[in-house]
DNA sequence: CTGAAAGCGCTAACAA
DNA sequence: TTGTTAGCGCTTTCAG
């Protein structure tokens, strides 16, 4: 035992360059890889670099090399369940590309996105994916301007600055007021989240109403709720609609969750689904497999988003060009087993 | 319109400096508000950094002053909704701290875990947060060599490399049997993962088994899964494993989303629950909130792990100093309505 | 309050 | 196959 203790200074090039041998040129081509070295030399140098815990200084490397393998990813959220699985996709599809997603979360503000925005940007990433079409000016600014592949993700209602990959929300709300209103239920009542800044929710509760309208009705009543346990919440949403409206005929829930509230509160209290009351939500979790009866639902194609963005911005950097793309998944209608069939 | 197209380049403080007739030095001052300066430059130096839409580059800044306001957090997945709740508690206590999380991801693979941490030192984060306490000896190396703050998440059973924040999943599954053997209960069954690299799931079993071997009893019988909807999974286990053994009368379940499928599963079935049959999970998940009957379960303390991980990241990224700190948090047991009450 | 010089650790480009 | 030189864009330090 020495009480010597090192002045904590991490590694470099240099130490590694000399420890070895050789010099940091020839070093750090072989800690990348690049250009040819002589297998001894190359020996030399791994050992050295492992037996010291050499750990690249990448800060440096970006600087010199004009070259990031960072891809900003910026979700609202992290409690939707939905994101998560968004990024698991770009996080499977970047696996083995060499590039690494750098995550932020805006709370749905756009405030915080213009902010979490500013801090990835001035990282100088490969490139970006954001959730939504809905940005501020400064924001769509800096996006314009990175002179990186942007691709905005989940919605393709709207203006895209560069490459976009989602569904449109207004048509999966259409198709399923189609789907009700053709399967004969007419009191329709709709129940969501209170988030003026959910631009998708909404989107969908328009594409419903527009949906209604086709054939002459109206929401008959609806019902929005924040925070909290999105599978009590839907219960106790469902419970309020239905005390206040009980001749409603069918509820359209903004998410899976809160129709799954919905869906066992209504079997609970003896209501018959689908014949006297329908139901249906939206995103297709994994979940509604497990629950007594399978919710109608439309999938939001969730990781297949993930893993499309994730490719574009590796297809882009590869190639060096920002080409704009558009990719517009269809979300597939469940009837499941709360839609009556004809 | 004039066909003229901008050579794409990001811009430097050099432009910002030639913009506003000031000085580079002077610009970045007033960029990061450090120093004094004289409001009429202040004035002018915003202006043409607005104008031109300049995003400061973090990568010299970074190389330049040594100074880094990344945190690094490694956990193993983003499909098991336990983590991103701790992702969110991170977020959450970093927000207006200055440091910016970044995430990766390493499907419970050590290996993937190893290469996930190499490629996040390389950009010299101010600190490590890494979910459990196991990890390969070039891992623990790197995070002991790094000389930044490394907090290991979740679990507390085991050596800690620097500061740990969790809880104890032996005591966690040791306490549940307690409970389980006090209630009455004799012949039990536990429901889990297949996965020999959730260290957490298996301690917890561990610590169960040891609270069952207090009162002289032995598991009766047990049954893993791996993929799919855990609802569902739930479902199928749970009849599997009842079939198999009819006479048992408690279900212990590694999570609370088979724990969920295996209620709904009882109470379809007509089983008395709890009074034939007891029923307990583990997390306390909001989900449990909704479901027609509260499973037990014992809360993971998610989110306050990740606020406390991250304020020690603050702190000590403040202050400079590296200190171990433990903290272990206490997860207290629900009975809810699937335990008999004596 | 403002500016000039030096250099962070690495890699591009070129030379040997 | 290997080495040398000159920056990358910023901040530190020191001098006005």
């Amino acid at each position: 035992m020495n009480g010597h203790v090192e002045p904590r200074r991490t590694l470099t090039l240099r130490d590694v360059s000399e420890a070895s041998g050789v010099s940091e040129m020839t070093v750090s081509r072989v800690l990348r890889n690049r250009g040819d070295v002589s297998d001894s030399t190359r020996e030399r140098v791994l050992e050295a670099a492992r037996r010291l815990g050499y750990v690249p200084n990448k800060i440096a490397g970006a600087l010199a090399s004009q070259r990031v393998n960072l891809v900003a990813v910026i979700v609202p959220s992290l409690s939707n369940l939905v994101f998560p699985e968004v990024l698991s996709g770009i996080s499977e599809e970047l696996e083995d590309s060499g590039l690494q997603p750098v995550f932020g979360v805006t709370n749905y503000s756009a405030e915080r996105e213009e902010s979490v925005l500013y801090e990835m940007l001035s990282w100088r990433p490969s490139g970006v994916i954001i959730a939504g079409l809905e940005h501020s000016d400064a924001a769509r600014a800096m996006l314009q301007n990175a002179g990186i592949p942007i691709v905005e993700i989940m919605d393709v209602d709207g203006e895209a600055i560069d490459s976009v990959v989602g569904i449109s929300h207004k048509r999966a709300g259409l198709e399923m007021a189609r789907a009700i209103v053709k399967a004969g239920y007419r009191r329709i009542g709709f129940l969501g989240t209170k988030m003026p800044h959910d631009h998708r929710a909404r989107k969908r509760m328009e594409g419903f109403e527009a949906g209604l309208a086709e054939a002459g009705i109206e929401l008959a009543d609806r019902e929005f709720y924040s925070g909290g346990s999105a599978l009590l919440k839907g219960r106790e949403m469902t419970e309020a609609i239905l005390k206040r409206n009980p001749d409603l005929d069918f509820l359209y829930y903004s998410n899976d969750m809160i129709g799954a509230g919905g869906l066992l509160y209504c079997l609970e209290s003896g209501i018959d689904v689908p014949g006297k009351l329908g139901l249906a939500g939206f995103n297709g979790v994994d979940l509604l497999e497990g629950l007594p009866r399978r919710l109608a639902t439309m999938d939001a194609c969730r990781h297949e988003i993930g893993r499309r963005a994730a490719a574009i911005i590796g297809g882009h950097s590869e190639s060096g060009l920002i080409g704009g793309e558009r990719v517009e998944l269809t979300p597939v209608l469940q009837l499941g087993d709360t839609i009556r069939r004809s």
